[in-house]
DNA sequence: AACTGTGGCCACCTCC
DNA sequence: GGAGGTGGCCACAGTT
C-alpha cells in the first residue's frame, strides 16, 4: 500500500503550478475556505476555514441576513400581503435595482429580509409561501446566498483582516499571464475582462489537506445489514487511516471472540474497549482532530449509525456528538465530512472524469477500477471474525477509502478543490450534489456578482417556451445529433476528425443563453440561427455563452496542451491534467442541463439550438470533405471518419472549419484499418500499434456473459494482427478454430454457470414491471419466491438461459444441466456476426455447416 | 390446439 | 441530453 506521506519535496524547482508545498506558499494566517454553513444557534453564516490542521470558524460580522426578492413595491406588499411584515421572522424591506436579463431592463424590486432562513422558505407559512407568485430568488440555500453576496470562492485562500475575510491574491507570473492573454486577443471585451477572475481559480496553488478516513463494523446477526436508524447492534470495530500517517483500530471486546493469529505485515495499533460507550467517545475524539473526514457511504451508514447508537442507545447528549444528521446526509460540527460514495456516484465524475471505468459504485468496484486493489474477501460472517481478522478487514476499508483520494498524486482531492472553485460550492455540497447543481450555483453566483435578477424557472419557460423541433425517438423533447449511415466494409488507413467540445463551442459561437435566445429586441429577430426557428441576440453576450466559452477556451487552448507538453515536469503536467479534467467535467455538462427539466435555468430552446448548431457543423463538414474528394465513411455527432485522406486534405478541412465554422477540428485517431457494418454506433478500429477500439459491439457490453466476452476478446486479438488486406484470409482459419473450440466446450458443459451468466440491472422494483416481464425480471422473481433474498431496484441480476418454461433461471437456482445450449450458440453467432459481416465472413462459413463453398465444390 | 411469423413496444446498454 | 443497437415480450394472424 502507498505511504500516505508526501514525497520528494526537495530538489524540484518551484513553478507556478507546483502544489502541496504548503510551507513555501502558504504563510501563517492563510486559510483555505472549505465551506460556508449556517449556525442556527447564533443565527449567522459561518465560514469554515482550514489552517493547515484544524477548522477555524469565521462568523459573519456584517449582519448579513437571508432574504428573497419581490417584484411588488413595499406598499403593495403591505397592502396585499400583510402577513409578510407580520411574520415573526420578518426583519425589513429594502429597495433594490436589478437587471432582468429576459426583458433586458433594470427593474426596481423589493428585498424582503428575514431573521432566519426558515422564515424565507422551508415552512408552510414561510414568507415565500405568503408571497406566492410575487416572490423571486427564494429557493437559494442561505449558505450559498451568503457565498454569492460576499463573492466568496470556496477552495481559495483567505486572510482575516480586522475581523473580515479578505481573499489572498496569488500573483500569476507576468510572463504566463501575457502568454494566456495573447491567446485570446481576438475575443470580446467581456471575455477579456472575465478572464483574470477565472485564471485565479486555476493558478492558485492547491494545498495538501490533512484528512482522516474511517470505516465501522457492526455486529450483524445472519449477516444482515443493520438498520442505521435504529442502531440496535453494537459497533464492534472502527478503523482510521489518515494522511498524516495516523493509523488505528478500535475494537469492542466481546465474549467468545478469540484473539486470532497475527496477520503478517499488518501492524496497525489496536486498542480494545470493554465498554462500547467509551469506544464511541474515543471515536468522536479522533474525528474532532481532523478538518476533513472521509467515508464511503458515511451519510447513510457509518456516521448515521454512530450518531444513533450514541444518542438512542447510550443517551449521549446531542451536543456531545460531533455529528449532525440531515435527512440523507451526515455532517460534522467541527470539520467537513466527505462521503466518497456520493462523489463517485456522481454521473459526471463516473463518466467524464473516470470514463466509466467503474460501473457499480461500491468500495470494492471503485477501488478495483481506480486503485487496482480491492476489499478483502471474507469466508465467514463479520461477527465471527477473530479480533485480528476483524481489525485487518476493517482497516483495509479505511485504507482504500483514503487511497481513493490519494492515488495519482491526490487527483481526487485536487479535483474536489478545483470543482469547488469553479462551482462556488462548499466541499460538503460539491461532493454530494450533481452536475446540474454545480452549474446552477456557478450561474447564480455570476448573476449576483453582476446585479442580475435570478429568474424563476416558470418565468423562463413562460417566455421562451418549449423546443420547436421534434425528436426522432418518442418521449424525447427535441432533435439531437446526427449519426451518419456507415459504409459497410473494411477500410485501411482511416483518419477520424472530431470537433473539440462541439456543443460548448456552439453555445459560445452562437451566443446561446436563456436570455439571448429569442431575445426581446426587434433588430435581433432577423438573426436566425441556421437549421432552427430561433433567433439570437446581437446586442449582448449571453451569460452562459460567456462563461462556458471561457472555460472551454481555456481548456482547449491552454490546459489541455500543457498537460501534454513534454517539456514540463511530470508534476506540472499532472497538475495541468487535473485542471483540464475538472474543466472537461463542467464544460461537457453545460449543454445537457439546459435540456434537463429540473435545472432551474431549464431552457429547451437553448438545448435545441445547441444540437441544431452541432448538426449544422457536421453537415457542412461532410459537404466540404466531398468537395475535397475525401470519402466520409461514418460519423457520429461530432466526428467524421475519412477514408485514406492525404495530409493536405486533412489540413485543408481543419483550416476551413476553423475559419468558416469557427470550431476547432482535430485529428482524433488514426486507424490502420476500420471494420464497419451497416449498424450505427458500432465499429472496430485497429491502430498502427495493434491496439483496438471497439464501440457498441455486443461482445464488449457489460451484460454479455463472461465466456462470450473472453471469446470476443480472443477474436479481437486475432484480428489486431491484420496489417494489410491479404492478412484477412489466413486469419479466418484461426477464428474458425476459436469458434469450434468454444462450441465444443459449450456442448460438453465445460463452462461454469458464472461464465454463462448474463448480468443485468433491475432498474425498478419488481412490482413495477407491468407491461412486460423481461428475462432478468423473471429470474429475479424466481429468486425472490424461492429464497428469502430481498430484491431491490438497482440490484444486478445474474441469470442463465435454460430450457425451462421461463427460459431463464437465476444463477443461484440453476444447474449446468438446465442450460439451453442452442440459445448460447445463437449468442455466440450474433456477437461474432457483428464483426465478421464487416469482414465479409459469415458465421456459418466458419462453423463449417452449409457453406456455399461446400455446395459449389 | 400447437406452431410460426410479424410488428409494435419495452427494457437495457452504449455512443457521443 | 438524444440517437440507436439488441433482444425479448406480447398480441395477433395465418398456418400446420
Amino acid at each position: 500500500m502507498n505511504s500516505p506521506k508526501k514525497t520528494n519535496k526537495d530538489g524540484k524547482k518551484t513553478s507556478e503550478l507546483t502544489n502541496k508545498q504548503n510551507e513555501s506558499i502558504i504563510s501563517e494566517g492563510d486559510y483555505l475556505l472549505l465551506s460556508v454553513s449556517y449556525d442556527g444557534r447564533n443565527s449567522k453564516a459561518v465560514a469554515n476555514l482550514y489552517d493547515q490542521k484544524n477548522i477555524r470558524k469565521h462568523y459573519d460580522n456584517s449582519g448579513h441576513l437571508p432574504y428573497l426578492i419581490s417584484n411588488l413595491t413595499t406598499d403593495e406588499i403591505q397592502d396585499r400581503y400583510p402577513k409578510v411584515y407580520k411574520h415573526e421572522g420578518f426583519e425589513k424591506f429594502e429597495k433594490v435595482r436589478l437587471e432582468n436579463l429576459i426583458v433586458d431592463k433594470q427593474i426596481e424590486m423589493t428585498k424582503v429580509i428575514a431573521k432566519d432562513p426558515l422564515s424565507i422558505g422551508g415552512k408552510v407559512n414561510s414568507i415565500r409561501e405568503v408571497l406566492r407568485n410575487n416572490s423571486w430568488e427564494d429557493r437559494i440555500r442561505y449558505h450559498n446566498c451568503y457565498i454569492f453576496d460576499k463573492g466568496l470562492i470556496p477552495g481559495l485562500f483567505y486572510n482575516e483582516v480586522n475581523g473580515n475575510l479578505v481573499k489572498k491574491e496569488f500573483q500569476i507570473p507576468e510572463e504566463l499571464k501575457k502568454q494566456i492573454t495573447n491567446l485570446f486577443s481576438a475575443e470580446s471585451d467581456e471575455f477579456k475582462n472575465t478572464l483574470p477572475k477565472i485564471l485565479e481559480l486555476f493558478f492558485t496553488p492547491i494545498p495538501h489537506i490533512e484528512r482522516l478516513a474511517l470505516d465501522i463494523e457492526v455486529e450483524a446477526p445472519e449477516n444482515r445489514i443493520p438498520d442505521p436508524n435504529e442502531a440496535q447492534q453494537p459497533v464492534i470495530c472502527i478503523s482510521f487511516a489518515a494522511t498524516d500517517g495516523f493509523k488505528k483500530v478500535l475494537i469492542l471486546e466481546r465474549e467468545g471472540i478469540e484473539e486470532g493469529e497475527k496477520i503478517e505485515g499488518f501492524n496497525v495499533e489496536i486498542q480494545k474497549f470493554k465498554e462500547e460507550k467509551e469506544l464511541l467517545e474515543e471515536i468522536f475524539n479522533i474525528i474532532n482532530n481532523y478538518a476533513v473526514t472521509l467515508t464511503f457511504n458515511g451519510d447513510n451508514f457509518d456516521l448515521k449509525y454512530l450518531y444513533n447508537r450514541a444518542n438512542k442507545i447510550f443517551k449521549i447528549r446531542k451536543d456531545e456528538i460531533p455529528i449532525f444528521l440531515g435527512r440523507e446526509i451526515a455532517l460534522l460540527k467541527k470539520g467537513i465530512h466527505v462521503d466518497l460514495y456520493k462523489f463517485f456516484h456522481n454521473r459526471a465524475i463516473q463518466l467524464s472524469a473516470f470514463s466509466n471505468k467503474y460501473r457499480r459504485v461500491s468500495l470494492d468496484e471503485v477501488s478495483k477500477a481506480l486503485l487496482n486493489s480491492q476489499k478483502i474477501e471474507l469466508d465467514k460472517f463479520i461477527s465471527d471474525l477473530s479480533y485480528n481478522e476483524l481489525a485487518y478487514y476493517c482497516f483495509h476499508d479505511s485504507e482504500l477509502t483514503l487511497d481513493l483520494t490519494q492515488f495519482n498524486n491526490n487527483l481526487v482531492m485536487d479535483l474536489i478543490i478545483l470543482l469547488m472553485r469553479i462551482s462556488k460550492l462548499s466541499m460538503e455540497d460539491v461532493t454530494r450534489q450533481g452536475i446540474s447543481s454545480w452549474l446552477k450555483n456557478l450561474f447564480y453566483f455570476e448573476h449576483r456578482q453582476r446585479g442580475y435578477l435570478i429568474p424563476n424557472p416558470e418565468y423562463i419557460l413562460s417566455i421562451k417556451g418549449e423546443a420547436k423541433s421534434r425528436a426522432i425517438s418518442k418521449g424525447k423533447k427535441y432533435l439531437g445529433a446526427i449519426v451518419i449511415e456507415p459504409t459497410p466494409g473494411v477500410f485501411f488507413n482511416v483518419v477520424v476528425l472530431d470537433f473539440a467540445s462541439l456543443y460548448p463551442s456552439v453555445i459560445q459561437r452562437n451566443n446561446l443563453s436563456y436570455e439571448t435566445i429569442n431575445c426581446p429586441h426587434k433588430e435581433c429577430k432577423t438573426n436566425i440561427l441556421p437549421n432552427t426557428k430561433y433567433w439570437v441576440c446581437t446586442r449582448k453576450t449571453g451569460l452562459s455563452a460567456l462563461i462556458i466559452g471561457l472555460l472551454k477556451e481555456l481548456r482547449v487552448k491552454w490546459f489541455k496542451l500543457k498537460a501534454k507538453d513534454k517539456s514540463l515536469s511530470p508534476e506540472e503536467r499532472n497538475m495541468y491534467d487535473v485542471i483540464q479534467f475538472a474543466l472537461k467535467v463542467i464544460v461537457n455538462a453545460a449543454y445537457g442541463v439546459f435540456g434537463f427539466a429540473n435545472f432551474p435555468l431549464y431552457c429547451p430552446p437553448v438545448a435545441d439550438a445547441t444540437t441544431a448548431g452541432g448538426r449544422f457543423a457536421i453537415e457542412q463538414t461532410i459537404k466540404k470533405a466531398k468537395e475535397l474528394n475525401v470519402e466520409v465513411l461514418y460519423g457520429d455527432t461530432d466526428s467524421v471518419f475519412l477514408y485514406n485522406p492525404t495530409k493536405e486534405q486533412i489540413d485543408e478541412l481543419i483550416k476551413w472549419s476553423s475559419k468558416e465554422l469557427e470550431i476547432e477540428l482535430d485529428v482524433e485517431k488514426n486507424f490502420r484499418w476500420v471494420a464497419l457494418s451497416d449498424r450505427k454506433k458500432n465499429y472496430l478500429g485497429v491502430y498502427p500499434n495493434g491496439a483496438v477500439d471497439i464501440k457498441g459491439l455486443t461482445g464488449k457490453k457489460s451484460h454479455t456473459p463472461m465466456f462470450l466476452q473472453k471469446l470476443f476478446f480472443d477474436l479481437i486479438t486475432i484480428l489486431s494482427e491484420v496489417e494489410k488486406k491479404e492478412d484477412i484470409e489466413p486469419v479466418k482459419e484461426k477464428i474458425k478454430k476459436l469458434v469450434k473450440n468454444s462450441l465444443t466446450k459449450l456442448k460438453k458443459k465445460l463452462y461454469s454457470l458464472e461464465d454463462l451468466a448474463f448480468r443485468m440491472v433491475l432498474t425498478r422494483s419488481l412490482e413495477k414491471y407491468k407491461k412486460t416481464t423481461p428475462q432478468h425480471v423473471k429470474a429475479a422473481k424466481q429468486l425472490q419466491d424461492s429464497t428469502d433474498i430481498k430484491i431491490q431496484a438497482g440490484d444486478v441480476i445474474f441469470f442463465v438461459k435454460t430450457r425451462t418454461s421461463d427460459g431463464v433461471k437465476p444463477i443461484q437456482l440453476a444447474r449446468l444441466t438446465d442450460i439451453d445450449t442452442k440459445k448460447y450458440k445463437q449468442a455466440i453467432e450474433s456477437t461474432f456476426d457483428q464483426v465478421l459481416d464487416a469482414l465479409g465472413i459469415s458465421f456459418e462459413e466458419l462453423t463449417g455447416i452449409r457453406t456455399l463453398d461446400f455446395f459449389m465444390k
